[in-house]
DNA sequence: TCTCGGCATGTGCACGGTCACATTCGCCGG
DNA sequence: CCGGCGAATGTGACCGTGCACATGCCGAGA
């Protein structure tokens, strides 16, 4: 039986080492490549490792530097693409790095959610944190727990402008809603995410913003919580007045629930209602009619996020940090208003 | 000054030990909550830990225990509402159970990412593994790199029944069939996913008995890759000869992608072509017309995941196991063929 | 020739927990 | 009155790494 209870154990730096007659040390020299080492000796140590199959032993290692690689990922709606996608880049873009991901998602956005979540993440000793979720709470808490990481949201605002990374949302929505102001609209209904989400409230933003450089009036904005349903619900309650000729949703899935709300009341969509989304998720050229949108890199989000996270771990030197411009995505939901 | 260099460092079980005026052993006692212990000793010990904000070291305990309580996550595909679905619900499962989730994306299938991605996790001396990504190929270097934890695949597969945990998406494609050769259908195309994908195998298996069960003459399934793009390219590829009155899509982008080309054909939905999807996304309900698909609850998915997995790793009593079943949702892109 | 400095390497301890094995103490049965 | 047992707690080692410091060696400069 030439294998017996193979099964044992990993080997260690030491397992290496005596195999490679030279000490522990100078193996752990070998894995953080320290320069003062014979290159035979490197290699001979090398050749063991490759041998024993040596794996570093990560909880070890993180015990003694006290420094876990970990960043960590409060996300509130991972379900859907954006975040989806951004929480993918970060990954793609930390593990490049050598670190590793951790994600917390929470359902709901209470207190008591984000806490937990939060205090899991915390547990793990994360290096960094990155948040996609309605900030305004979850930063509360993050003071109320006393973690002490550097962080950054993935969303616009104004208030914390070290940390916070996105895409220009203000220009998005300026972009869109001149869009529709282009094309000759004056009555145009703004159906914007939930408040707490910077993103939603930029977004209205500059919806607003635009509006009044433009000398068009303002409707309120209606509240909404970014899902079809909801757009189909709304568009429902304001068609029944119909005061409009051109809605901007705060999102694609709303916009998409809005087309379905136009079109159950027997109108064609652009004629007699043009409709403007955001985000252009892979789907929204293939809606009925194809959906005119605004574009954000979501993977670059993703990408730049771990880079200005990684800058404050390591102390580099100031990162390039800037909004990324988003696109208009002109297609087919949007056009002159009848009259 | 009443608080100096507060930024010290965390507290250690042997702090709160010296406070509590106990040893650093029943302090981990208690920590474990082991039975001999008694209450006024554990309680002091309590409020020394409140006090000192205590909060054990993951790392120091993975160290000797050897355990990280870590599953890792290795996805393909995480930015689709599926996928995304079921990997929030693992989080929180496994949160619930104490255990960390760490996930690794790759965006593409070759051997060489998938080698990448799971050498990262297991470099993290992972306890389990969930895989939602093409699996044969997964599987081959899982075997390579002698990775050797519990492992669950989040799709359908006979191959290997143990470690495979699904919406039984055999039974829900022969749903989808039947509901259309119930409607009359006697040509209807399959719209399948990647074949790599165990998922998109069982569906295309699915669709393939329940049309010789019903002896319907069977054509060739065209190989897609989940997009709406896709389908929308592979629709007008279709309708060049128009020989169908129904699609069967493999999932419900695609059945977008679909029905986009088919109205650009200047036909109408179910009148001149029915479609019908699979996995119920949110928006479905909102797509022109709404899609008639089939639901899989993913969320439930996630959570038997780590149930399977957790009773792998701290050897439970047998699970339930068994697979989940689908819904057929009837909506309104589907009806009886015209002639 | 002796000292000094830098390179290559080794020695021992620390990190923060858990585990195996004492140790103390009170109580009970013979 | 003594031995034994179990509850409650303490002692020291150990997990696998990195760090501070020591050591030996070799060449250059005094």
């Amino acid at each position: 039986m030439p294998e017996e209870l193979q099964r044992a154990k990993a080997p260690s730096i030491r397992d290496v080492a005596r195999l490679a007659g030279v000490s522990h040390q100078t193996v752990s020299r070998v894995l953080n490549n320290h320069p003062s080492i014979r290159p035979e000796t490197k290699q001979r140590v090398l050749d063991v490792m490759e041998r024993l199959q040596y794996k570093p032993n990560r909880a070890a290692r993180a015990l003694v530097t006290s420094r876990s690689r970990t960043i960590g990922i409060l996300s509130a709606s991972s379900t859907q693409y954006g975040p989806a996608s951004s929480i993918a880049a970060i990954e793609e873009a930390a593990r490049a790095s050598g670190y590793w991901v951790s994600t917390a998602n929470i359902e709901s956005v209470d207190a008591r959610s984000i806490a937990d979540g939060l205090a899991h993440l915390a547990a793990q000793g994360i290096e960094g944190l990155v948040v996609i979720a309605p900030q305004v709470r979850v930063f509360d808490t993050l003071a109320q727990l006393s973690i002490d990481v550097p962080y950054v949201s993935l969303q616009s605002t104004g208030r914390d402008p070290d940390h916070a990374l996105s895409v220009d949302q203000i220009a998005g929505a300026r972009m869109a809603t001149r869009h529709l102001i282009g094309l000759g609209h004056r009555s145009i209904y703004h159906l914007a995410g939930p408040q707490d989400w910077i993103e939603a409230e930029a977004r209205m933003r500059g919806f607003l913003e635009e509006m009044s450089a433009q000398d068009v009036p303002t409707t309120a904005p209606i509240l909404g919580d970014w899902t079809a349903d909801f757009g189909y619900w709304a568009g429902r309650e304001l068609l029944t007045v119909r005061d409009f000729t051109a809605i901007f949703a705060s999102n694609d899935q709303m916009a998409l629930g809005l087309m379905h709300a136009v079109r159950d009341a027997g109108l064609e969509i652009p004629r007699d209602v043009s409709i403007i989304g955001f985000d252009d998720i892979p789907e929204a050229a293939h809606f009925w009619p194809p959906l005119t949108t605004v574009r954000q890199d979501f993977a670059e989000l993703g990408r730049r996020c771990v880079a200005l996270l990684l800058g404050d771990i390591e102390d580099w030197p100031d990162d390039q940090g800037g909004t990324i411009v988003p696109e208009l995505i002109v297609r087919d939901s949007t056009g002159r208003p009848a009259f």
